[in-house]
DNA sequence: CTGAAAGCGCTAACAG
DNA sequence: CTGTTAGCGCTTTCAG
């Protein structure tokens, strides 16, 4: 590290008006060229164009949209930047959003219910023309706030509850279910189920259930589970792997709460020597791009993101409300579960 | 009894004379409590915030900052979110932000410099209160804007270019010449890269250019490249190693430009059953988290990512200008580089 | 087509 | 401790 040379000058940031000067044309009529707005002859324009360029002058939209009572942001609350679904779902949002004028700000909550609060509380408090966020599980503090901001609200990923307006996702318990129906139909009858331990991960918690569901239909239940927390998620789906396969060595299949932690069981699995999918099937969640690289495909459920995304975006623009929309995620059996 | 049904969605976003009026407490002792500043009686201070409560305000940010010239806002300016190591930038930066009232704002350039312009544009014109940005290459319009803004600039990632402010980062040309000598001292001749096409990706280029440089201080040259852009990054790590070894049989040594297609390439070559590491050596770069979950560890280094993001938080946080930290990233062997 | 006046909702700077 | 008075930089509205 070097010592800071003297700090250089931090001028104060150009107006309208520097602008008005510069160029000798009003502040109204800078503003309307600079915004494209109404008429304004040809030379006017061009001079104030060329004032501004030369001047470097950026508008200031917190002053804009003080006056307009627009603003220009939508504000979209996801758990974690971490779990690749989420940029998934928000580069559908950017694709629709894109040449529109709107602009995704994205809030993190690390999947804390207090960190949703404050987050989307900072989030209003710059009064965006709509908001996206993920999951339908909300504080009462949080869902009054939503309710109150008068802009189209669109909970995501999941429709296993009531929105508090639109609500753009799949249905979880099914997904659990209809996964369910696979593996029996495919013969497999002792099941274990690994996923997170984190209990704000209501769908994957949905999931489970779905599968328990369709287990009981079948007259069979869940020979056991494994639960993790943090780490290498590839890693963890090793050692959970191994952990619950020791534990219970008669398991047939193993189903995973998302694609990473399979994709590490199916590693760990290929290396020790299982004949996949016949003595032992597996599947996970999500289809993530990473299992184009593994050695045999995992067998996965594609949860439509970049769709909802898309969807959810879509609600914001035309400012609807009280829209449901619920995607229907497909199966894809992949290399791991047993054909019959 | 009938319950009263809830209040209906407001139009009008609350002010700040309605909690005025519903407290009878004057705008200005409002605005004391709710940004717990000066002087308040506890008296008064309660019934305030009851109003508040009871009527859900949340506070107009916009105004607040227009009137007190003051953002909470820091700029963070990011190739991609789907490459995780942005996200860990973005992570070290939260940490230390968190608590201080400021708070990130993610934009996203695809690699882009035309997007870039935009973005910090977009960026500029909410005045926010510093700005982060990866790598030092910007076009001559972003880099004017930058210094007319007024604010923190602290461009991360990269120390190889000239700042217009405030930079963070590690070497990248030093990076791969370090990765060279390691690659010589071990004992290799015939090595090759795999990487990226974008022409945007400046940091890849360097550590290409610095690896070449340390095989040219040997008396080596690269033996062959493979370049890839877009699709799953395991993927095609298989598929540039299977073409270069394809093409060029005899190379000992693969440099891969990320860890990702290091990983695909590592994957393929146990399964091929190449003696890793005395027939063929490997290594990528950044240490990513995945590395954990592999069959082998691969060499890489790592590019202090989390603490880059620290520091140009502190920097920003601090109001520093014109300082400069070059980190030394460590290069980390693990299993694929021959031992001597 | 162009300009002048009146705020947007909040806070800095003073008075009391 | 509490209130009053001016704006912040822009856009809306309404005249010319």
């Amino acid at each position: 590290m070097t010592e800071p040379p003297p700090p250089p000058p931090r001028r104060r940031p150009l107006t309208l008006r520097d602008v008005s000067e510069a160029s000798g044309v009003s502040e109204m009529t800078v503003s309307r060229v600079l915004r494209n707005r109404g008429d304004v002859s040809e030379p006017t324009r061009r001079r104030v164009m060329d004032a501004a360029r030369r001047l470097g002058y950026v508008p200031n939209r917190i002053a804009g949209a003080l006056a307009s009572q627009r603003v220009n942001l939508v504000g979209v609350i996801i758990p974690s930047l971490s779990n690749m679904v989420f940029p998934e779902v928000l580069a559908g949002i950017s694709e629709v959003l894109e040449e529109t004028g709107l602009q995704p700000v994205v809030g993190v909550t690390r999947y804390a219910a207090a960190r949703e609060e404050t987050v989307i509380y900072e989030m209003l408090s710059w009064r965006p023309s709509g908001i996206i966020l993920a999951g339908v599980e909300h504080s009462a503090a949080t869902r009054a706030m939503l309710r109150q901001a008068g802009v189209p609200v669109v909970e995501i990923m999941d429709t296993d509850g009531v929105p508090v307006d639109s609500m753009v996702g799949i249905s979880h318990r099914r997904a659990g279910l209809a996964m369910a129906e696979a593996i029996v139909a495919a013969g497999y009858r002792r099941i274990g189920f690994l996923g997170t331990l984190m209990p704000e991960d209501h769908r994957a918690r949905k999931r489970m259930e779905g599968l328990e569901e369709g287990l009981a239909a079948a007259g069979l239940t869940l020979a056991d589970r494994e639960y993790y927390a943090g780490g290498s998620a590839l890693a963890k789906g090793r050692e959970m792997t191994a952990a619950i396969l020791g534990r219970t060595p008669d398991l047939d299949f193993l189903y995973y709460s998302n694609d990473m932690i399979g994709a590490g069981g199916l590693l760990w699995c290929l290396e020790q020597g299982f004949d996949v999918p016949e003595r032992l099937g597996l599947a996970g969640f999500n289809n993530i791009e990473l299992l184009d690289g593994l050695p045999r495909r995992l067998a996965t459920m594609d949860a439509c993101r970049r769709e909802i995304g898309r969807r959810a975006a879509g609600i914001v623009l035309a400012r609807q409300a009280g829209v449901v929309v619920e995607l229907t995620p497909t199966l894809q059996p992949g290399d791991t579960v047993r054909r019959r």
